[in-house]
DNA sequence: CGGGATCCGTTACGATACTG
DNA sequence: CAGTATCGTAACGGATCCCG
């Protein structure tokens, strides 16, 4: 078996580079953030080689960040350890905001890509008394519940009962989560509350105080 | 000329590592944020191939992180947004330093690695009103300057006068520096003060506020 | 059918030698 | 000193194949 590369700098950042710095790592761990994924699931979300994908769920593997909560059913989740790696990925997605894409990055990305910064914007501002958003796009959803340890976001349908439902597009999506669009214009005219209209007030104080904070 | 590799993905985590995740991309950066550095001085740190960072520092330019301020002689440093990998970089080494390291993982990496995380951990306490501390490790010195504006540190000699100059050994710098060594062991044990011993006491200060908040 | 493993052409990396 | 040129090796990427 070869020996896996490394920088062998006696450095945090090059350690760290080592275990998440290969390439597709880091984009496998931000849909793991959305929850537990199984393998076909992370394969085309991501657009990437299944050879590649399967070493780096090895190597994830092997580093502690991931595991198989049963090793019968293919559905691969985030250890403790991998859980820290949200704020390397809040900070990419902070920098990666400020760079210009190219017209040609158009592909209807995974929806997995937004539950960190939605996780990470929410955190500070909705209380553990919150009530539950799930939101609605295209055939996917998220819920975003809030916790004493934290506000949860996941990916896929849910059995919880959300008290606020609502619809919006994915370009919208984008520019909600990246911070680009004023939360009052947002309700207004890009969200379409499809039940629970009575918490539309309170969503707002809470989306007013997420982007508020951030910016 | 060939096409740069892309993720090609709508997502704000893929477009900066389409820009700073390449390998050796965030090593060069780290390098940098202790102050502008010459190509050799980079090659030697970092102990990579030539063609490699001829090639990095090209693409950095290329994307507006990196600057030569002065054609002719050849130093590279940071532009304003290339400043801005700074907490993509604390954050990395704040995983990184969870991760055991492995026993040949002991050369003597580049001091400037330890710039970032300095300035990450005396910012939130230092004040603009602060003293000028330079640390001595070996051949190299550290220079430690809080401003109106935050904390700077910069690698190699300065022409700045310290109000506090003390020496340590390397493990020790790393350690300090990752948190795991009690201040005041530090200032007691590890710490040789070579000038300016009557602030010995507010340096003992500064780092207790520094690892009280961070820990 | 989902979850990988194998194969193979292409690209990137890494070490060294070389040049302005 | 600051890079280019070269070349062997390793990683990537796409496709196909295999196995439960």
């Amino acid at each position: 078996m070869p020996e896996k590369r490394s920088y062998r700098l006696l450095c945090p950042i090059a350690r760290a580079l080592d275990v998440i710095g290969d390439r597709w790592t880091l984009l496998i761990l931000r849909d793991l953030h959305a929850g537990p994924a199984r393998y076909q699931e992370l394969q085309e979300g991501l657009g990437m080689a299944t050879n590649l994908l399967s070493t780096r769920l090895v190597e994830l593997t092997a580093a502690g960040l991931i595991h198989k909560p049963n090793p019968g059913r293919s559905a691969y989740e985030l250890t403790p350890l991998g859980r820290l790696t949200d704020r390397v990925l809040w900070e990419l997605a902070g920098f990666g905001t400020l760079l210009e894409h190219e017209p040609d990055q158009l592909e209807p990305a995974n929806l997995r890509t937004m539950a960190l910064p939605l996780r990470m914007l929410f955190e500070p501002v909705w209380p553990s008394s919150g009530f539950v958003v799930r939101l609605l796009v295209k055939d996917d959803a998220f819920t975003i519940t809030p916790t004493p340890s934290g506000v949860v976001v996941e990916y896929g349908p849910s059995d919880t009962t959300a008290q606020l439902t609502a619809r919006l597009d994915y370009a919208t999506f984008l520019e909600l989560a990246e911070g680009r669009i004023d939360p009052n214009e947002f309700v207004a005219q890009h969200l379409e509350i499809i039940d629970g209209a009575e918490h539309r007030a309170e969503f707002l104080r809470l989306l007013r105080a997420a982007f508020g904070q951030h910016v």
